[in-house]
DNA sequence: GTTCGTGCTGACAACGTTATCAACGGGTCG
DNA sequence: CGACCCGTTGATAACGTTGTCAGCACGAAC
């Protein structure tokens, strides 16, 4: 900057009038800047811009999902970047896998670097007092897809409990009695919220409750399909299965092919996923809208950074029912147990 | 800071020792200040720090990929940030949609942030030798995927002319003379390897190319569908098709199913993608792996920036065949017309 | 002719940090 | 006892930028 503003002839105060279009300065001065300039190649350091500024920001946003690599987050993650861009601002994105840990690890780094705001989807066991100082300190937070434990901020969320609900209606609605239940680790709201639904409804319509299926604390494709594989083995099995999560669905039918029962028992998926369409039967799901937690999550991040003060808002999104065939299996009279 | 220093009683150099771990600190005055952080809930300004650090680095590397919600570019996206994790450094990942214009403001706003590196899929028709004076600069810089134009610097690429070899290899193996193309546009460099490659596996084959039934300038599931519908409708209609992509193979099973044409039209995809071994039939791909393309693109990246100053090296990885069935469905001798 | 206002301009301090270096205290050695 | 060294310590400048403010030139108004 010294430079351009010696090649000019200009003190450096007029250099920074020019790069940041500030009024106030003669044609004359500002061509010969913007020569320099470009004759320098010269490019502002915004960091250092920004720690001189009075309102302190740095235009950059964090955003903790459980693995960027999971369709689900993927489409979140790029909806939050399309907001951001608008804005100028740019995303740190991290993963954390499901580790408490790993988020406080990515969240530390993220204020070092003095992000303006988090967005923030806390894996299990996670816990959020810690963050109480920044959020008085001025940095927005926003939870989206769960919400943060022992600290009260925004969030954006499905209806887990809800979906879960109509699921298990959906199946029940078919005839089904015997509802199987596939889950990931109950310390993760969604995973919890869903389970609960899952049992509301089969306690609110009279079915019976069995332990035997209803299975927790599954992770992955490889998982599910081991699970579901032992469920269709019981001596007395499932006639239907809810698989709560886009790859434990996946794994579900995996193990339903394997078995060569996927035309026999019913199953719907938590999250919708691509060619879920196209597979034989197609894969009946309740669809969450992760492009349009993203947005909401970070338009209400944004209200936040422009001053909104008000009491922190919670937003539910309803997820969507889309019947496509493998949930509207109606059940067997005497199911052959599988192998 | 000045507030830890006065708290504790010391100076501020002090403070700053205890904070960056640096020798020479009575264990006194390091429990006296380590107090006072803890009391004061102080936190290191990292840009603060960095700028005023002797190696100017910011501990942040931009990412620029065409869409992060694609399954690719989040698998890739993913496994550089696990390299990154491991040094501490952030990543500020970015879509530009395979618009140039989009690429040149990302990679302005990672500069202006002073990123150490940059790691470039570039969108097609994109220029670089805007970029030299940051690379003479001293930022370092990867091409993954695709490979820079008119700038030399490091790249990490599938061997995609290779690759398409070996799918029309393997369809014409299977006995397929009439071979149908879908790609992107050709503008962008994979799908014109993918293209030329092809072309020269029927060229040396002695196989007819005829233009009816190569389509490039594709980019979604739906014009893939709505291609390979047109191609299927032909008088004289291909008995297999190449997907030069994951997106576009989906768009062509979409097609085939609708024509009831599944099971007699072979089909060979370019990337692999979640559930092709559970469709009916299973898709036969060439599968790139996007981990290890991120994963050696970001070792590449760093070996730089810790002083590497050797001649660029062009990291290219072959892609796997992976046999399904969709590929090895023989060519029908008298194909009915779709529709 | 004096006063005032207005539009430009740049010197200087400051943002939060680290690099440099001088100063201090205490021990060792001749 | 003096010279020297070494381990601590903190005052100060600097990183690249912007906020503040004073100064200048010019014209208008009294």
């Amino acid at each position: 900057m010294r430079d351009v503003a010696a090649i000019a002839g200009v003190g450096i105060k007029t250099v920074s009038r020019v790069v940041n279009d500030e009024p106030g300065v003669s044609t004359d001065l500002r061509t010969r800047v913007l020569a320099a300039i470009a004759r320098l190649d010269y490019r502002q350091d915004l960091n250092a811009s920004l720690l001189r500024r009075s309102e302190r920001k740095t235009a950059t946003i964090g955003l903790v999902l459980d693995d960027i690599s999971n369709p689900f987050s993927s489409a979140l993650a790029r909806s939050v970047e399309d907001v951001a861009r608008k804005r100028g601002v740019l995303v740190f994105a991290g993963s954390c896998d499901e580790d408490p840990s790993r988020e406080r690890e990515l969240i530390a780094n993220f204020q070092a670097r003095r992000v303006d705001g988090l967005m923030l989807a806390p894996p299990g066991g996670a816990e959020h007092s810690y963050l109480l100082s920044e959020v008085r300190a001025g940095t927005a937070l926003v939870f989206i897809d769960r919400p943060g434990q022992f600290l009260d901020a925004d969030s954006v969320i499905s209806d887990n409990e809800g979906g879960a609900r109509q699921a298990v209606a959906h199946l029940a609605g078919v005839g089904h009695r015997r509802i199987a239940f596939l889950g990931d680790a109950l310390a993760i709201h969604t995973a919890k919220a869903r389970l609960d639904g899952y049992l509301a409804e089969l306690t609110q319509r009279g079915l019976e409750i069995d332990d035997e299926i209803v299975r927790s604390g599954i992770r992955s494709i490889a998982q599910a399909e081991a699970a579901t594989s032992e469920l269709l083995r019981l001596r007395n099995p499932p006639t239907a299965i809810f698989a709560g999560q886009n790859l434990l669905a996946i794994g579900a039918v995996h193990a339903l092919r394997a078995a060569g029962l996927e035309h026999s028992v019913a199953l719907v998926g938590f999250d919708d996923f691509l060619l879920a369409d196209l597979l034989e039967p197609a894969v009946t799901v309740i669809a969450q809208d992760p492009a349009a937690i993203g947005r909401d999550a970070a338009d209400l991040l944004f209200e936040r950074l422009d001053g909104d003060r008000s009491p922190s808002r919670h937003i539910v999104l309803t997820p969507l029912l889309i019947v496509r065939g493998s949930g509207e299996i109606p059940p067997k009279r005497r199911l052959r147990r599988a192998r």
